[in-house]
RNA sequence: GCCGACGUAGCUCAGCUGGUAGAGCAACGGUUUCGUAAACCGUAGGUCACGAGUUCGAAUCUCGUCGUCGGCUCCA
């Protein structure tokens, strides 16, 4: 209703951040309210909000409050709690800018002073209109303009709800609620910025500006928050890609399309040996797939029904012959011509042509003879364009057969498709299943340019995929043991927070959204959400966001500084194996179809590295630091860099990624520069540690370590890698 | 894709209301031989994102294109 009709965070907020406070201690609901993106929220859902939240939405109210003290004609619209803070959509024609924020701020100061109630107000629906007509909802009066956006969202609630108001001071709002008490419990408040959003996100209706703004209850905990961003900010994945030399977007290159550098590529090649040694204890296979396929791989997987805008477009591929080609490439120079007006004529010249050349001609020779047959008046008049626009005219007509048709091949998005193709290529028995299917694929997806953002959201990436095929009877257990290598992964990495997000479909939107088989979409989701119950894993459960071809799990993870990413997925496919007929042969000798898993534990080596840089602030630990160790010898003296270079040697024997800096500067300049690069350890060099057969140690982030027994550091090194010590 | 802001040397950034670019770090060349977060001197480096336009004159003003960032619709 009023102030929250509508909640939905944008993806990036999704993605990129959360708050933790209120996800302590198991506390769920910020998640579940949040998570619940539906259009209206039902007051039962509403009544779900936190503490936090009623008091974010209440501070809501004391914006437009302030907003209407200083411009009298803004109307409003929609002023929800958020994931870390609220925001008012407002039309006005002022634009408001940041500069305004203090203008608007002392207003709220004023009126959270007042320490007004926020006194809810039943209405008839009647009352509720009148009151909009005559401009008084979300203002300070009765005004000369209706309240517009109000009185349209009166007219959305069914006639099954009661219609509430809320006032503070002289302010009134239509509005469900819930609320704080008073004003005065908005404790401390801060605005943060103005953006552009769509009346109910449809860019139909006019455009509105969104004031975003944040709340807490004490001026302590804002300050935590502010300070977290601020941590945030530091950790910026993109400024920290770019300062640890991890990777680079080249505009030439394209958006979207990272190149790793070689920081980034020891990185991605830590968590691929990761990936293989853990998947290959637990049965997995590893595969190989290429990077495209044609249009009918993705027509029969249903990709190109469901998931075509978020596909690159197609190449299209032509038989090449050089009278074709001439052909266009005279006519493209020229003037347009309407072929459809000679028409006849064309037609006319195939058919003397069909009588020339016997069934199953090949197609060149065929058309140098067309070609040849059109007039040359004609002939200059033809484009490329128009030509084919004819042929495609004319469809089913044998004239078509001249011209090759397209053969489309698109860039995969998905690895799904071609393991689809691996699992049918060799005859199966149910001994054989579950059967695993993995391969760090690269997937191109065409993202909106708008959504592009670092490594978080980019166009191509490698995925850590795998397919499970397997029995319905083994899905419990396999599910079971996909989860187990999600904890083992994240104990690895430190995550310590986690939920995970089941997906289902609706059943509105079947054969649109999701492929149209309600019963298996029943089967699994039911089966999907049995199994979730019966562990221990955090879920909420999230209608309409699952994949077209079955119910879908995200995985979300907190990174140190309590930021949320969508960083993995989880998936049940009931609808490509039937696609495909995949098929194994049961015990009592019938064909069955077999269930998919697709899971990526590590999502994708962009976003999991993004995560990753952040989660560590760039201070990797030592088996996935890009620069494992680097040598610092203290002076250029050949018995000194000898004796260097032979424990670099050693090193890099046992593949650890070290360097020797050679510079000339000065040891501190040395030690300033690798501690800069966040280069794990260091070790310093002098003629002290040469004569006793030593090296000093220091550890980025610990300091000096002092001198230690070569041998042992160098054994101590090569344990961390193989352990993987945090 | 849409709305808004931004785009100066490899990096971080100066360059006011138009008078054809500047610093620090990095790079390169010297000197320095230094024990745990920056030794010193010098050299070189820019079609001021790209393309048009206004102007005697554009990094600076206008328009377009591309890209980045902040939002809006979608995913790993």
């Amino acid at each position: 209703m009023a102030c929250a009709e509508r909640s939905e965070m944008s993806y990036k907020e999704k993605a990129r951040i959360s708050f933790p406070k209120d996800l302590q201690n198991g506390n769920l609901k910020t998640t579940l309210w949040l998570a619940m993106a539906e259009d209206r929220k039902t007051p039962e859902m509403r009544a779900q909000m936190t503490e936090i939240e009623r008091l974010r939405h209440s501070a809501a109210h004391v914006l437009a409050t302030a907003i209407l003290k200083i411009w009298p004609e803004a109307q409003f619209a929609a002023g929800p709690p958020v994931e870390n803070g609220f925001y008012y959509d407002v039309d006005l024609p002022h634009r408001i800018s940041p500069e305004d924020f203090e203008k608007i701020e002392a207003e709220m100061k004023k009126e959270i002073k007042a320490n007004h109630t926020f006194e809810r107000m039943e209405v008839s629906r009647d009352e509720a209109l009148e009151m909009g007509k005559k401009g008084r909802l979300a203002a300070l009066s009765d005004r000369n303009d209706p309240s517009k956006f109000k009185l349209d969202i009166i007219e959305n609630i069914p006639a099954s709800e009661t219609i509430s108001f809320y006032r503070n001071g002289e302010f009134i709002d239509l509005c469900a609620g819930p609320h704080v008490m008073r004003t005065g419990n908005v404790g401390a408040f801060k605005l943060t910025h103005v953006a552009s959003a769509y009346y109910k996100g449809d860019e139909k209706n006019p455009q509105l500006q969104r004031i975003y703004g944040t709340a807490f209850k004490n001026k302590t905990q804002l300050d935590e928050y502010f300070a977290m961003l601020e941590e945030a900010k530091k950790r910026d994945h993109r400024k920290l890609g770019k300062e640890l030399e991890i990777y680079i977007i080249d505009d030439e290159v394209g958006p979207g399309l990272p190149l790793w550098l070689p920081r980034g590529a020891a990185m991605i090649e830590e968590l691929e040996k990761l990936a293989k040694e853990t998947e290959f204890a637990a049965g997995y296979q590893r595969v190989r797939s290429p990077h495209i396929a044609r249009e009918q791989l993705y027509l029969k997987s249903g990709h190109l029904p469901y998931y075509k805008e978020s596909m690159f477009p197609p190449m299209e591929l032509r038989e090449s012959h050089p009278i074709i080609e001439d052909f266009f490439s005279q006519f493209e120079k020229k003037g347009h011509l309407h072929l459809g007006e000679n028409e006849e004529l064309l037609i006319s010249i195939e058919e003397e042509l069909s009588d020339t050349f016997p069934k199953g001609a090949i197609i060149g020779a065929k058309l140098d003879a067309f070609l040849q047959k059109i007039p040359e008046e004609l002939r200059s008049r033809v484009t490329r364009a128009s030509l084919e626009k004819l042929v495609r005219d004319l469809e089913d007509h044998r004239l078509r057969k001249l011209i090759p048709p397209a053969d489309r091949y698109y860039l995969k998005a998905m690895n799904c498709p071609h393991h689809h193709k691996l699992f049918a290529a060799v005859p199966h028995s149910y001994r054989d299943l579950p059967l695993r299917f993995a391969e760090y694929g690269t997937c191109y997806r065409y993202e909106q340019s708008g959504e592009l953002f670092g490594l978080m959201r980019v166009r191509s990436m490698q995925m850590n995929d795998a397919h499970i095929y397997l029995t319905p009877e083994q899905f419990e257990a396999e599910f079971n043991a996909v989860n187990e290598m999600y904890l083992k992964y994240f104990k690895l990495f430190g995550i310590e927070k986690y939920l995970m997000r089941f997906s289902t479909h609706d059943p509105a939107k079947l054969g649109q959204k999701f492929v149209d088989e309600p019963e298996l979409w029943k089967q699994t989701e039911e089966m999907t959400r049995n199994v979730l119950k019966n562990s221990e894993i955090n879920f909420v459960e999230v209608p309409n966001e699952a994949a077209f071809y079955g119910p879908k799990i995200d995985v979300q993870a907190w990174s140190a500084i309590g930021r949320e990413f969508s960083i993995a997925t989880n998936q049940v496919d009931f609808a490509q194996p039937r696609r495909f007929e995949l098929v194994y042969k049961d015990k009592d000798n019938t064909e069955k179809t077999p269930l998919c898993i697709h899971r990526a534990p590590l999502g994708t080596h962009e976003r999991f590295i993004g995560f990753l840089i952040e989660h560590y602030a760039g201070n990797f630990p030592l088996w996935l630091a890009p620069e494992q160790v680097r040598i610092l010898p203290i002076g250029d003296e050949a018995p000194l860099l000898d004796y260097s270079t032979s424990i670099l040697n050693e090193l890099r024997a046992h593949q650890v990624r070290a360097e020797i800096d050679k510079s000339t500067d000065k040891i501190n300049g040395k030690i300033q520069r690798a501690e800069q690069m966040k280069v794990h350890t260091m070790l310093v060099i002098g003629n002290r540690d040469m004569e006793a057969n030593a090296v000093s140690v220091r550890i980025h982030g610990q300091g000096n370590l002092g001198a230690k027994p070569r041998d042992e550091v160098i054994a101590d090194i090569l344990q961390s890698i193989k352990e993987r010590r945090a």
